[in-house]
DNA sequence: CGGCTATCAGGACATTTATCACGCGCAGTC
DNA sequence: GACTGCGCGTGATAAATGTCCTGATAGCCG
């Protein structure tokens, strides 16, 4: 029997994988998280063999998650969920220590062949990302550069991304110039979104302020 | 017994549904779709009481799929699902005829629930969602200007904009100025990011051109 | 050590954006 | 028929953005 622990912020979904794992003899759901930041205790109370971790977890996210949990549990197996596959999601989730990697968009009864394979030690990874993943070009981009990015990401003009950064106002143009040649883009919304898209930026706080969150406060 | 259809595009999410609802006794899944285009289809074939159509299909949007299917199929019912619920939505939801409307994020046992109303021809909306959708403001932009910004979303400059909406620069700065204005924004980007969180910008085709809405003049 | 890159900064300059004023035509609507 | 909102346009002006160049420090690697 294999034991294995979800960790999903959508509710519903969350549930209908647990359904869908739940009509697998030999798989059993032993514990659920909705948010990144219980994602290592849980795992600590259940004992899970496979931890099923989405990427977007509010909170910490999915990848940092993993990390986390595999420093705390390192017996403990982690499959990465993810929406939409990046190479660099890829990349970040196997630098994480994850052992699996799959996309919602996969047939369903891949999970539970996923969660097997992953238990009995092997590595899981779509073999259509994978090749994509070599052919991807990298991320081209600093440190410091993504963090500029970042906040220009957020709507802030020049001046206030050099405030927030401590920087001066010279050298956030130079940073945003050099992002712009770097990745190919006319644009500052267009270096945004080759950004986004290739997976480089991530959606950390992007949606944040989201209106309408559903969770049990109030 | 309800037969109920389902349009979600990622396989994973779809099986997983699929599991959770034939855990019901009186709930038989007798179809699905994957695609925007298939779901009037798919409907005409399997004559489902209610239609489960994600928001987010590819090709034919959700909503604009809903939409069609009342006209195609006035005795099928739809709930809409969705991840990311904004007032904005809801209300285009409610629009194209649809009946209920399930955030991913609600408890899986409410889907089932859910279901069943809107078979009995009860309307189904999340109510924390229906008091937020009271409470935001309408979506400030005319057409032409959602239009721009789209474009202008995709990170194209001022001249680019202009050419592929055969409209003039000064025009279609113009229109930028008022859409900060509007939306309250200091930035194009920010501009952007709010349209994107309010709603009111959906990816219909993020990558996509899609441009082209001709006038009588010219 | 010397070469390399990342980080940080300032200045000069061209271009793009954003704002504002003003105009015209058309479709509703009161 | 006057009023209003929307679409579309021009032109002027100010501000922000993007480019290029120079220069500094610090760390890493062969």
């Amino acid at each position: 029997m294999i034991n294995v622990l979800i960790a999903e912020d959508m509710h519903l979904v969350r549930g209908a994988v647990v359904a869908l794992l739940s009509t697998e003899e030999d798989i059993e759901v032993v514990g659920e998280a909705g948010h990144g930041d219980e994602v290592v205790e849980a795992c600590l109370r259940h004992r899970p063999d496979v931890a099923l971790i989405d990427i977007g977890l509010p909170g910490t996210d999915g990848i940092t998650a993993a990390g986390r949990l595999r420093r705390a549990l390192p017996g403990c197996r982690t499959v990465i969920l993810t929406g939409l596959a990046t190479p660099a999601a890829l990349r970040r989730a196997l630098d994480a220590g994850a052992r699996g990697f799959v996309v919602k968009d996969a047939p369903a009864g891949q999970l539970a062949e996923s969660v097997r394979r992953v238990a009995r030690g092997e590595q899981v990874i779509d073999p259509e990302l994978a090749v994509a993943a070599l052919s991807a070009r990298e991320n081209p981009l600093t440190r410091r550069e993504l963090e500029v990015l970042k906040v220009a990401a957020e709507g802030a003009p020049v001046e206030e991304i050099a405030d927030r950064l401590y920087l001066s106002g010279g050298t956030v143009r130079n940073y945003l110039s050099r992002i712009l040649s770097k990745v190919g883009a006319r644009t500052r919304v267009e270096a945004i979104r080759i950004a986004r898209q290739d997976g480089w930026l991530w959606p950390d706080d992007v949606g944040e302020v989201g209106l309408i969150r559903h969770r049990s406060r109030v």
